[in-house]
DNA sequence: CGAGATTGTTTCAGGGGGTGGAACTGACTT
DNA sequence: AAGTCAGTTCCACCCCCTGAAACAATCTCG
């Protein structure tokens, strides 16, 4: 193993300190760099030196190693939906292997719903690519789900009618959110249109809910899954949510009141 | 220099390789990084195959080089706003060197501008710290450049007045974004609080305006420099533009470099 | 305050790991 | 089919990395 590497046994350890730099939530002190990957604190020291004079890690004021220039490059030049959605890509692999329906990565963007990533269901009869396609939020168990964790403006008054069963108003769609934030998932049948529903689950960032997967199905399929599915998909949200709120520590969090730096 | 490392070659050299593909704004292919580098193939092949193992780069379909998983996972936990003020922070503070005044990195968030960056001025007399504050954007310099690049939707009817000098409706605000833009900065004179007056510009990233920089103080210090500080403004947002837009390939940018506005 | 523990950096000799030329593989061109 | 180019693997040589130890800089307590 720990042997196969191949002619690059400085650069391995560089990366290995680099890596628990970069998915630490918080600085990294100089003596658990050391103590985690088991080198000799020289070693160390002259590797977190280079990986310093290349912009790779940065001190903090406290002497803390934490992710250095080039992260922040990388980070304030890409989007970072697309990041979020090739990291939560094995995740809505998993699911869809599971389901076998149609996965969503859904995010909030305006008044409505962004689907960042996505993963074909294995039928030939399933939900179309929803990437181009404008669908209003609260016929979307995606949206209802972004919703329920104030990422997205509730509506007031009546709403748009896709089907007899679409949630008809601003005052009803609030007592469903109730709802989905106590069984953690929400799910749309029929309501977008006769014979389609879909189930989706919240997925926390370090600040909170930050945006949702869900599966989309003909109701045929998904109407006697709907309490299965949405146990799967809270789970697997669950992992998501670990991976991108990295080591939160110790901490349930259990409410989303989360206020915004203003 | 290049000799001045100091015990870790393979490490200096991974991370150079590392750095081109980072910085680059498409997939770079192994040629190009051997021939940059300088770096013989069979060193280049190694140190790839080892980046790659260790998540700091990824080849896309065709075979190239491009950030790997790493900085996708830095990238989808971290806020991008804080890591662009990372990267502008070296800009801002020319700016604040050059002018004296407080210097600001607005941004929009929902109708409003969030400031992320701000290097204070030397001046004891100087415009507050505004992280606090809320400003409405049609009396800020940076919120009009964000209202001029689509950045913020533009109010109708009546604004809120808070000097005689408030820009009074939409309509007025309107003919005022097309100056903005064929000047490419904005400004706000006595238009938030009698005596107080702001200059910014656009910020541009890979897909376009982004973000806006901007100095305010005294309108007794600024109002005959308006044009100086507008001009200094326009080059150092170009500046930061180039990073944040990465390597647009090949553009030579008129402008000689460094253009002293003192 | 000063002795001692703790944390991080620098030094240096020895040897293990990295280097690069060359051979090899595979894909594309003529 | 032969030739060219791109990239990987091999391997002997030797240079660069390693880690113990000395050193420097802070903490910690008696």
């Amino acid at each position: 193993m720990s042997s196969s590497s191949g002619g690059t046994q400085a650069v391995d350890r560089a990366a290995a300190l680099l890596d628990l730099v970069v998915r630490a939530d918080e600085p990294v002190r100089f003596t658990d760099l050391s103590d985690e990957t088991g080198l000799a604190r020289s070693t160390t020291s002259r590797l977190l030196a280079a990986l310093e004079r290349t912009d790779l890690v940065e001190r903090d004021g406290s002497g803390g190693y934490v992710a250095g220039p080039l992260f922040a490059l990388h980070a304030a030049v890409h989007d970072p939906w697309p990041q979020v959605a090739r990291v939560a890509r094995p995740v809505l692999e998993t699911v869809a292997e599971r389901t076998g329906e149609t996965v969503h990565l859904g995010v909030p963007r305006g008044a409505g719903v962004l689907h960042v990533g996505q993963v074909e269901s294995a039928y030939l009869l399933s939900a179309r690519d929803w990437n181009q396609v404008d669908v209003p939020a609260h016929c979307s168990s995606l949206g209802k789900v972004l919703y329920a964790y104030d990422l997205l403006p509730i509506p007031s008054g009546r709403l748009e009618r896709r089907t007899d069963h679409t949630v008809p108003t601003g005052d009803a769609l609030q007592r469903e959110l109730a709802t989905i934030r106590r069984q953690r998932y929400a799910t749309t049948i029929d309501e977008l249109e006769t014979g389609l529903s879909a189930i989706a689950a919240p997925v926390e960032g370090r600040d909170g809910v930050m945006c949702a997967i869900g599966v989309s199905g003909p109701t045929a399929r998904l109407q006697d899954r709907v309490a299965d599915f949405g146990r799967l998909l809270v789970q697997q949200a669950g992992e998501l949510s670990a991976l991108l709120g990295l080591s939160r520590s110790t901490q349930p969090r259990e409410s989303p009141t989360e206020e915004g730096v203003a």
